[in-house]
DNA sequence: CGCCGCCTTGACTCCCTTCAATGCGAGTGG
DNA sequence: CCACTCGCATTGAAGGGAGTCAAGGCGGCG
């Protein structure tokens, strides 16, 4: 199972387009800022959402304040789709963010209509069912560090840059889509600087010096903390 | 999030009946052994499958040979469909299994030409992406003890008992499905005996003894081994 | 300048894995 | 009927990787 496909526009063309035409009078679009939350688990889930500009996360929290972050959404991805009359995850913003905003209702007769709005929609979440899975994989077999090498390579793939590649969220966003605390995601880092794999230009900012190394390690050659 | 609910039929009865009407001539039964691959990760994906007595396991095997078990499917459920045109799970019986195979160009195309069986169809991969991250949830963020309390739930509910529940998988399988070892597995049911929470009437057959103390234990009441 | 949020590092702990041996039930053949 | 075997399950001992707790470091902004 290839950990780097399936990124990119996932949404194809006659999407976008076929959306807009079938309903383009309910559209609208929304602005927010770094921090401001889209919706939040539990409230009723009015809208669907196609991303513009920025980044979103969409995450859960635990009982005791832990978060499992499942996503984190780039230009182009639709999201916010839910197989229940409310949001099962809560959708914040990490930078600030553009959204374009579908009328539930009349999004999903739209898509059901359409057969070739179907096709797409259903290639869409098998898509995403193919990376929970990839994901799944990764948080239950993988190391720390195979787990945040694998990360900064999807990053990278999705920027499609090796040097200043930009790191919209922060380190507990990254250990909470991991399933690794702060401190471990920064460690890791720190070796994989020390092993010069990779060199941080901030702390948001890192270029792949040695891509070949990087892949070896999310791949499990056993390189090691020490 | 519960982690219970989302079980039981989640193929509503238009979806079976709709497509026994559209494509009945093309539909045809397998019957499998306990052991035996129904398809293997990189083939070619030809048909989707509703598996009609009998339990089957979806799971991916990493380069070492460790397995992480995506998901088990037992009677009525559909799976097999892929974004891709090649299958990427192996799918094998874990009990002699009968299944329905629908050819999958004809079942997708059945499918996108109906609102309503789109509309199913849209709803049981949603169903299954949420029951994804929640995994997620579970291996990122809970203790062995945790997951495998939450496991036994989950079984119980699906057969929907609470004596002589039948655990159709091995150890092993559980481990992998988990994200755990076998081991670990092993001992923490024994820590579950230990304090009386369950009663295993065999390797594979248990009862619980003690549902509260259960669900506490999957909820991570510290409940701790020693 | 000084505060504040985020990031980094260190020391210690512990849960889970790893490695290894033993138990146990079912099927087989002498 | 019993010894033998084979696959699965269980238990023990030891070690390590990641979590936890705690203390700075650093950069941006009022």
């Amino acid at each position: 199972m290839d950990k780097r496909e399936g990124n990119g526009i996932e949404t194809p063309m006659v999407f976008a387009a076929a959306l807009a035409d079938g309903m383009g009078a309910n559209v609208c679009i929304r602005r927010l800022k770094a921090g401001e939350t889209l919706y939040v688990e539990g409230e009723s889930a009015d809208y669907c959402y196609e991303i513009v500009s920025g980044v979103i996360k969409e995450y859960n929290t635990l009982e005791d304040g832990r978060r499992q972050v499942a996503e984190f959404y780039s230009a182009v991805e639709m999201f916010g789709f839910s197989e229940s009359e409310d949001q099962l995850h809560t959708a914040e913003a990490i930078t600030p963010c553009t959204v374009r905003c579908y009328p539930r209702e009349a999004f999903m007769k739209t898509v059901a209509a359409s057969p070739a709005l179907s096709a797409s929609f259903l290639k869409t979440l098998m898509t995403r069912l193919h990376r929970a899975r990839e994901r799944m994989v990764m948080i239950g077999r993988m190391s720390a560090i195979q787990r945040v090498a694998t990360f900064l390579l999807r990053l990278a793939d999705d920027q499609e840059a090796r040097a200043n590649v930009h790191l919209a969220m922060s380190r507990q966003d990254i250990a909470d889509h991991l399933g690794l605390t702060i401190e471990t995601v920064c460690r890791t880092l720190t070796e994989l600087k020390k092993q010069q794999i990779i060199v941080m230009e901030s702390a948001r900012i890192f270029t792949i010096a040695d891509e070949a190394s990087l892949e070896a390690v999310a791949m499990g050659s056993r390189a090691r903390l020490h």
